[in-house]
DNA sequence: TTGTAAGCGTTATCAG
DNA sequence: CTGATAACGCTTACAA
């Protein structure tokens, strides 16, 4: 391991010096640093982060938390927030820092990677409505952006898509086309984006004056296998939907799969509606309509706002909600 | 923030008893562990990585290194080996590191991130063939494992899937259906499976005595465009292939965008092969027969394997190669 | 069983 | 412009 001390010798230099070059401060003598310079090249010298870290309090790295799914790169969504993540990180030479998960996520272990020091902030998406660790973080005065979890409390920055009128878009455009009897295929209800397109459903059907029926609302978990699971329990019902909302595209797939087996045609028998807009949706037969979401920006914006925040301590930013756009493709049919 | 010494002080004791304690080494009184355990809940104390760090060596994390694609998660294959890379950290506690990339990644820039000290170890996913870094990773005795690059080099380990029977088995596979003017979409030749499912491409031919022509092959680079480039040229050669090969599913998919666009039906006016089996492979119409990589097994292997060489220093691993599989779904015509 | 001293590689501070 | 010294939080080695 080659360290300041190494490059410092070699050069005829304190360590000092060879610190001021790599960090660029104070004043170095232009052939010293020169010559520094060369020597770090020759040497494949490389400042040790631990080391500058025990000083500086800083790492060059951000968490991503994902409380929920098992796997981080499961869904098309998170990857797509992802990717937005991974462009402003590029942008600012931060790197990621990913905690696979064993179970669920307990207690304390959102803040697990601050508090160890090994991040400079947490980026936490689609955190628990009731997620006592949101809490914590202030407390511990964590640098944090969420997504996808638009908290009550005023001083933590959210990123969120505008879910509840992805959930109201969703439901009128089933509406104008004359469908009464709308089904929903619900995510999970303490994960702010599920329960806000519940919301926008809701919002939906009271404003055309169309009664809520509660068997119509199933729940799920944002799985392929819950929308199959739920669709099959909607078209059980003796009165069954003439169209669903899915919380989801892929629970959208699985009503799909549902509809398939009991010999119903998407959109002749049933209407069906998604959200996200995965590239899958636009290659599923009959292609999907559904809610698009600007996942990229999302992720891209949200992890821009936590740099700041670590870079600029005091810095108030503010929360941003993004709009979201109704995909009209083939899979809602006129009454 | 709360250190060792703020945990000894509350405690009575002198900071080594933490030490001691939180690593479960030497002798401690069972009274004083209890003791020191319960303070340290209560103060919410976590051991500074960096300070330990800077012993040990070690800071419980790997860098994922994905030389080629702009972004990290922008493909389904990188997602799925990446779920099985999560699965091995998560059982071993290791975090994940990623580097975002500006562009394309230069020369030191794999092991920066391990030079650093910023993590343990090397997971490097389809380098280029003629990579000079990789000499210097054993320069630099980095632990390494490398995803879908085949190495020269006897002491570098590999994971990869078996990519020359792949390609192979795509073209036999057409041969069967009686093709002998077959097309090929090529992803990057200085990519190991790019220029293996190439070699299997050749081999086949060669089996069953048709003659390779160079105009059939086309350059590509795994994306959705360059498969729809390639499949352009091909549909406009005077005598055009009556089947094709794509070294990935999404250039498959690229390719059926073509041929819709040139009124041709797949698989009645032309048969098509893809690789990987994403998702969506599924989903498209027709279903498209492609070729099955273990991709998550192998992600997960090969970071298993990467954290053994970090823990055992010494221990000399087996390079191995995952089987493939003939996926047959709709998008072949018997001719 | 527990404590003391030294050192890991870096930066901040102050002195020259 | 440059260097010496202390400090960051921790572990290793040794001493009590």
């Amino acid at each position: 391991m080659i360290s300041q001390k190494d490059v410092a010798k070699k050069a005829g230099v304190s360590f000092m010096t060879i610190s001021r070059v790599i960090n660029n401060k104070g004043n170095v003598d232009e052939k010293t640093r020169a010559k520094v310079l060369r020597i770090i090249k020759e040497m494949g010298y490389y400042p040790n982060i631990l080391g500058r870290g025990l000083n500086t309090n800083t790492t060059g790295s951000i968490s991503v938390i994902i409380p929920f799914t098992t796997h981080i790169f499961g869904t098309e969504y998170y990857t797509e927030l992802l990717n937005g993540v991974e462009r402003a990180c590029a942008e600012n030479n931060y790197e990621i820092l990913l905690n696979p998960k064993k179970e669920e996520i307990t207690r304390l272990d959102y803040l697990k990677s601050f508090l160890e020091r090994k991040s400079d902030g947490l980026l936490i998406i689609a955190p628990r409505i009731d997620d006592e660790q949101i809490r914590l973080i202030d407390e511990k005065s964590a640098p944090c952006v969420v997504i996808d979890g638009r908290q009550a409390q005023k001083n933590i920055v959210f990123i969120d898509g505008d879910n509840i009128k992805g959930g109201f878009l969703a439901t009128e455009h089933l509406v104008r086309n004359n469908h009464t009897k709308i089904g929903f295929l619900s995510g999970w209800e303490f994960v702010r984006n599920g329960d806000d397109r519940l919301k926008g459903y809701r919002n939906a059907l009271k404003k055309y004056q169309i009664g809520i029926r509660p068997e119509y609302i199933r729940k799920g978990d944002f799985t392929y296998a819950s929308g199959y699971a739920g669709m099959m329990e909607l078209l059980k019902l003796a009165e069954r939907p003439t169209a669903v909302f899915a919380a989801n595209d892929l629970m959208a797939m699985g009503a799909l799969k549902a509809a398939k087996e009991m010999n119903l045609k998407i959109p002749d028998d049933i209407s069906l509606v998604g959200y996200d807009d995965i590239a899958i949706a636009n290659y599923v037969v009959p292609p999907l309509t559904t809610i698009k979401q600007f996942s990229y920006e999302m992720g891209y914006t949200a992890a821009l706002y936590l740099i700041r925040k670590i870079r600029n301590k005091g810095e108030k930013l503010e929360s941003r909600i993004f709009d979201v756009e109704l995909i009209e493709r083939d899979s809602v049919r006129k009454l």
